[in-house]
DNA sequence: TTGAAAGCGCTACCAG
DNA sequence: CTGGTAGCGCTTTCAA
């Protein structure tokens, strides 16, 4: 049977206005009564309605996430801390895999205080409506809502300054470009730019598109840049699948890393170090992203509109992790 | 602003229980009346408040589904057809990543009216409580809750017994034994009895545990097989990331397929058909799986309790897919 | 410090 | 067929 306040109030001989408050923390109860309504709650089994207190409430306390490229599994591990994230403030997430448009219905349906959103494939542009809306993605000013942006292009900055440092100037890139995902092609062009900045030619034999973004996609890229007469001493492979795939194609050829090339990966993981051989990578670490869309969203719920978005647009700081992947080419 | 029927209400004249019943299809309004509050609320942009409705309905129309592993990718077309398929009942479905007890408690507050729980890679046994539970797993009737059961028993019979009528004895199977998955040892378990049955030697070079279920480990698995004086004339992967890998393997070998060595997978997901070698695959087919699972557990939540949870226990018909990666050994 | 009562948006019942 | 009304479980004034 459920149980409910009144039940509570019943048993403690209070009136249940005073359990809703001892529960709740309230200050305007003594000390003395809320302990023992809260001991009464536990013993009796209690679990309060979600159901009835948003609907005075108006909040319902949950944050929906919108993921519908579960088969892609490059974002797992952000999806998978920002739930623990999640699950350290008093909200719950949900998460729907769902196409966009779909999942927001439901999320509206379902009354959630916000939404993230990840912008990897995602190619309609969305209404914000009145829905609190944060976005995993790149910031555009034309755009309704607010936006956390890894900042790729610092990323590939500092990725191509490091390996110009070491004497590398054949440095390659494999990623996925041609896809409708305005994150791959952001990520590309920001290498571009970088190697510009450099003074470094953009020679496009060293630029491949993958036109996928899984571990067979990176290996057949790498085979490629193996294959040349005029090999580049470094590749930088877009995601971490893609690298796993490089990796792969290299030592399969006999060829040694760093000693013959040097790989570097985007992705800053915790998984980069557990691979067959530990990469060297860029990327803003996922624990950071995942706290900072969490926090982010949080505040924009909190704040009520108060705000400007443009308060809550954030570039994320890279960090690059050596890894022993990059040596000085010979 | 917030539309509620009240103001609906006010804008077309009518009570508003009238309009109520009109948005809830009841029969007791006039077909005429009931349009016009139709178009009405449509007009205004009314958004059910679910919260209200939960309240008093005591649903929620929210089947929960727990998947705490989704860096195993295996089953996120499962997941995916199983939302599919409850978007076309009146039901959303939410997912959880946390771990299987946090999942639930989070589905409690929220009143889902049922869940669906994984038993891949579940230790703990979960006792149902007042919940409405159905899991994907092995049916063991020791077992409060009812579960959908792919049989493998049958599977690896039907694979075994299909093998054997092309010839093949030297029978090899890759799979993950040594994990805490039950459904895995299920798996390689019946196999072994698969090959009782057809009095065939459980030959345990044949027998090769890959400690994990991606490509990678297929990939070493199959190269172990390869290298074995006495080769088997056919291997069978136990997943669809594990036969990739296989396949991959076998080429690299220069082998060809079906020519030099067969190969059959477990799993049978349309995914199968696109793969460099299109396999021959033995498994229940993904959609049945969803279809069942989803209509079990809205008859579960329907029949509140009313059946016994014996009766919703069932096990799949697997199905052969036959696509010429199956030939008679030379 | 406590209790009484209003009301969140909706469904379901009963009376007309 | 339509309208009035009770009440789902809870939070939140306002009085006592």
């Amino acid at each position: 049977m459920k149980v409910t306040i009144k039940d509570i109030a019943a048993v403690a001989g209070v009136s249940y206005s005073t359990v809703s408050k001892a529960l709740n923390s309230s200050p305007l109860v003594q000390e003395k009564t809320k302990r023992k309504i809260i001991t009464l709650a536990k013993e009796m089994g209690y679990k309060p309605n979600f159901a009835a207190r948003s609907l005075v409430s108006n909040q319902t306390m949950v944050i929906g996430l919108i993921w519908p490229t579960i088969d892609r599994i490059v974002l797992s591990t952000l999806v998978t801390k920002i739930s623990n994230e999640i699950n350290e403030t008093p909200y719950s997430m949900i998460l729907s895999v769902d196409p966009v448009e779909n999942a927001m219905e439901t999320f509206k349906r379902f009354q959630v205080d916000g939404i993230i959103l990840f912008e990897e494939n995602l190619n309609a542009s969305i209404e914000a409506e009145s829905l609190t809306l944060l976005s995993y993605g790149v910031i555009d000013e034309g755009k309704m809502y607010p936006t956390i942006d890894p900042n790729y292009e610092k990323a590939m900055n500092m990725a191509v300054a490091y390996l110009t440092s070491l004497g590398h100037s054949k440095i390659a890139y494999v990623g996925n470009l041609s896809s409708a995902d305005p994150m791959q092609v952001e990520k590309n062009e920001s290498f571009n730019k970088a190697m510009q900045n450099h003074e470094l030619p953009t020679d496009n034999n060293y630029v491949i598109d993958t036109e996928g973004l899984n571990l067979y996609d990176g290996y057949i890229a790498a085979n490629k840049l193996l294959k040349l007469e005029d090999r580049p001493t470094v590749i930088i492979g877009g995601s971490y699948d893609l690298s796993s795939g490089i990796i792969r194609a290299i030592s399969e050829k006999g060829l040694s890393i760093p000693k013959d090339i040097s790989v570097m990966s985007y992705d800053n993981i915790p998984q980069m170090a557990d691979m067959e051989i530990p990469l060297t990578c860029i990327g803003v670490p996922v624990e950071q992203l995942a706290s900072e869309i969490v926090q982010s969203m949080i505040r924009l719920v909190e704040n009520n509109e108060e705000i400007s978005m443009q308060q809550f647009n954030k570039k994320m700081e890279p960090v690059l992790v050596e890894r022993n992947s990059c040596a000085v080419p010979r």
